[in-house]
DNA sequence: AGCGGTCAAGTTGAT
DNA sequence: ATCAACTTGACCGCT
């Protein structure tokens, strides 16, 4: 069956991450800041629990996690370890509990870093901090149980094989926390399926395939083959990425930007009798996935995710 | 209370 | 050369 995912937010539903900025900070006192940070910390952690209790009960089966959960954890100069702020052994323990509690609900967990984590860079300053933010976010994955930590292949730089076996070797290169999480996802504007296939096969890193990507930048790869070849490439249930298109498919348009919805006509009908994960990329959220469930269960494909359902399996 | 400007970071492609 | 887009608005300071 198939377990639609949540992505970072929601809607209308009150639940809200918060965040902050280094130039706030900077203006606080060291006490002053390391309480703010603190509290945002603290409050995250809470929201952390709703959003995976409000996934349990609204049969959403998977959960994309902020990578600003823990804010400017990795910052060259606010960067901080959660365990040295006020209260931090009680807040690290607050993150366990979403781990316990994500585990009690049979939720999936997932991380997709932003657009700066480039591991393919040829400025060794870029691929040390994407290292380091890497680093964060497995360290957070291992507190709440999360088996996905997501990224892109980068850049292309004029020379893609070049880019790619720099890929590979900064993979290969990375610790096993977070080697064990990490998975490559196909863009809309430089990697395909296709070019990221010999990655993933040779470092065993899973292909999150992105079928609205592909449909942006295709490859020559069927959906139907791309769907094959990137099953073959996960040790676990497998991730997909689903999006609509704002401006529709029409010429001259561009493709790119998110819809607030999912047409359901744009979920592949190779992928309804599969066992797989399928993150939802739509601005309007829990409320976009809801949609989808209903339009889906009306077409006979089960995704309504239940805590029995991870127990029986 | 509401509103506009700002916020760590990389890369690409459209203008 | 500049800027929007990308997984995503939230927060702060001003009126």
């Amino acid at each position: 069956m198939i377990r639609l995912g949540l992505c970072c937010i929601f809607h209308e539903e009150p639940i809200r991450f918060r965040r902050t900025t280094a130039a706030a900070l900077k203006k606080l006192t060291a006490k002053e800041r390391d309480e703010k940070l603190s509290g945002i910390c603290r409050d995250n952690a809470a929201a952390l629990a709703a959003a995976i209790t409000y996934c349990s009960k609204n049969g959403i089966g998977a959960f994309r996690v902020n990578s600003q959960i823990l804010p400017l954890k990795t910052h060259p100069e606010a960067g901080y370890e959660l365990v040295d702020l006020p209260g931090g052994k009680e807040i690290l323990a607050r993150y366990e509990a979403c781990g316990q509690l994500r585990e009690q609900c049979g939720l999936r967990l997932s991380f997709h870093p932003d657009q700066f984590v480039v591991l393919n860079s040829p400025r060794p300053e870029v691929v040390a901090s994407s290292v380091r933010e890497l680093v964060y976010q497995a360290e957070v994955a291992e507190w709440i149980g999360a088996d996905v930590i997501n990224i892109h292949g980068g850049g292309g730089y004029g020379d893609k094989p070049s880019a790619l076996l720099r890929l590979r070797d900064a993979v290969q290169a990375l610790p096993v926390a977070v080697n064990e999480r990490l998975t490559i996802e196909n863009d809309d504007r430089t990697y395909t399926p296709s070019e990221l296939l010999p990655v993933t096969n040779e470092t065993g890193v899973p292909l999150v395939y992105d079928v609205h990507h592909h449909r942006c930048l295709p490859d020559g790869l069927s959906e139907e083959a791309a769907t094959a070849a990137a099953i073959q490439t996960w040790n676990r249930e497998p991730l997909f990425h689903l999006s609509s298109p704002r401006n529709g498919r029409d010429e001259g348009a561009d493709p790119k930007p998110h819809h607030d919805l999912i047409d359901p006509a744009d979920f592949p009908d190779s992928w309804s009798e599969l066992d797989i994960t399928v993150e939802v990329e739509a601005k309007a959220k829990e409320v976009a996935v809801k949609r989808l469930q209903e339009d889906l269960t009306a077409c006979g494909i089960p995704c309504a995710w239940q805590v029995a359902d991870s127990k029986d399996r």
